[in-house]
RNA sequence: UCCCUGAUAGCUCAAUGGUAGAGCAUCCGGCUGUUAACCGGAGGGUUGUAGGUUCGAGUCCUACUCGGGGAGCCA
């Protein structure tokens, strides 16, 4: 019988069965494969938690029983150190005290290997130890519950996009020179003689991309070399741009409230289990409906001026502004209109005042700042040329970019979405070290 | 790059300038319903590195190394 390990079942009458899936199987016979989480005992019973990777499920072993069929086991079970791997044979029963709502009576177990002392145990540890651990830090509750979470936001946003007619068209990781030259890069050998930087922002590309299909989007991880050493900040993170043939400002600010209602409807629908695990309050998650609030820049500026903060117009908000903006609203807030000397060279000057650029800005509630940023495009070539030497940029390295506005130029906008950081928001999670698997870090890169 | 802060047992932390301690983990023993299980016992240390002050330094001073938090910039 084929399972959904890829593996056939050792012992006939025993159906391998995920962890998460054990509710269905009250009163029949399973068999989890996985590893040993926790173990409590009271001489006689041991208590057995085993998580396999999609849940963790209490197997009950009585001693005196499981001695007449399986003798010397209940002792191996009782000093089996933490992390072994075992795999569990047992009847399915209900019992409300368990998170899963159901236990495995023990009736057999096989196991795999014993582990070494387990360096990652019940009690606490400081950021530095789980982070050099981190291969196997993601084994633990919470890590899990985010990762999950991680996880459907991601699918979230595919089927978001696939859904209403964009094309998936992933820009270059290895990229001739700056998108923006405005931030470090990570230069590498491309080969004799060349060098090649790593992705930035699949955003010009997308532009590129959606002269061809109209609507795309491209979906990758990003990487900057600036030192930033903050809770919202990684060396390489994963973001989803999103470009629009024929759109302007107003249409991508609709589009960015429709993607962040969706993908925290999708997280609500299915992951309330990992939620709670984080004691995520969800109410606030639930708060997250269209419309969002949206704020012209001239009226953030004067937000904060009211609220006593040293803000002059023309600046950049920096993380106490963002946070003072966000607090004010119970969801998303979309800024828009921005200085355009604050604003990469490719957005579009607003017709109304010549200082603005179409760009927007979304920030997460709570003080998560900003997941989302975006705008129209500029599409004169000639405005294009004078930009690009205004902030002294090769304009070689952008004569394909300047194709786009020779053959063909329409209005159009789009914006790029920091998965981590939406994690981060939806899952209450402190840092964005946790939001990814492998968090590529200031000063740390291992493991 | 700048500001703040830290490094003591495997882990998390304590210790007025005067014999280096606890909880957890580990090992041994006990317990039929545990939920970070609990109870009893044992082992476990060149106090990050180098120098200095002192009769005496984990503690005070200097430098270095490696972390953590934050700023700027950004998603």
């Amino acid at each position: 019988m084929e399972t959904s390990h890829g593996m056939s079942s050792a012992d006939g009458g025993y159906e391998v069965v995920a962890a998460e899936h054990l509710p269905a199987k009250v009163g029949q016979k399973v068999e989890v494969r996985g590893w040993l989480y926790n173990r409590r005992s009271s001489g006689k019973l041991h208590f057995l938690e085993v998580r396999d990777g999609t849940s963790i499920v209490q197997a009950v072993a009585y001693g005196p029983d499981l001695e007449k069929t399986h003798p010397g086991l209940f002792e191996k079970l009782g000093a089996l150190p933490q992390e072994s791997s075992l795999i569990i044979r047992g009847a399915v029963k209900a019992s409300p005290k368990q998170a899963l709502g159901v236990e495995i009576g023990l009736e057999a177990a096989e196991i795999v290997a014993v582990a070494e002392p387990y360096p990652i145990t019940k009690k606490e540890h400081s950021p530095e130890f789980l982070l050099e651990r981190r291969h196997l830090w993601i084994r633990s509750k919470m890590q899990h519950a985010t990762l999950r979470i991680r996880a459907r936001i991601i699918k979230a946003i595919r089927d978001f996009f696939d859904e209403r007619g964009f094309l998936c068209v992933d820009s270059p990781i290895f990229t001739p020179s700056a998108c923006e030259g405005t931030t470090d890069l990570f230069e590498v050998d491309y080969l004799e003689d060349t060098k090649a930087y790593l992705s930035q922002s699949g955003q010009l590309y997308a532009e590129a991309s959606a002269m061809a299909f109209g609507k795309v989007y491209c979906f990758g991880p990003t990487f900057r070399a600036e030192k930033s050493k903050t809770r919202r900040h990684l060396r390489e993170f994963w973001m989803v741009e999103p470009e629009m043939a024929y759109a302007t400002l107003d249409d991508v600010m609709v589009l960015m409230e429709e993607l962040i209602v969706f993908i925290v409807a999708a997280v609500l629908k299915d992951r309330r289990p990992e939620l709670a695990v984080l004691e995520r309050d969800v109410k606030k998650l639930e708060a997250i409906q269209r419309p969002f609030p949206r704020l012209h820049y001239s009226d953030a500026v004067e937000l904060l001026k009211k609220k006593g903060l040293p803000f002059e117009w023309g600046g950049d908000f920096g993380a106490p502004d963002e946070a003072t903006i966000s607090g004010e609203y119970d969801r998303p807030v979309l800024v828009h209109r921005f200085p355009a000397a604050i604003k990469a060279f490719y957005a579009k000057r607003d017709p109304q005042d010549d200082r603005l650029a179409l760009g927007c800005d979304c920030l997460a509630p709570e003080g998560y700042g900003e997941i989302i940023g975006g705008g129209e495009r500029a599409t004169d070539i000639a405005f294009l040329e004078k930009m690009i030497a205004e902030h002294k940029l090769p304009k070689e390295a952008f004569e394909w970019y300047l194709d786009l506005r020779r053959y063909g130029s329409v209005p159009h906008a789009g914006f790029g979405l920091g998965v981590e950081r939406t994690t981060a928001w939806i899952c209450g999670t402190h840092h964005v070290r946790e939001c990814i698997p492998y968090p590529r870090m200031l000063y740390r890169i291992v493991p």
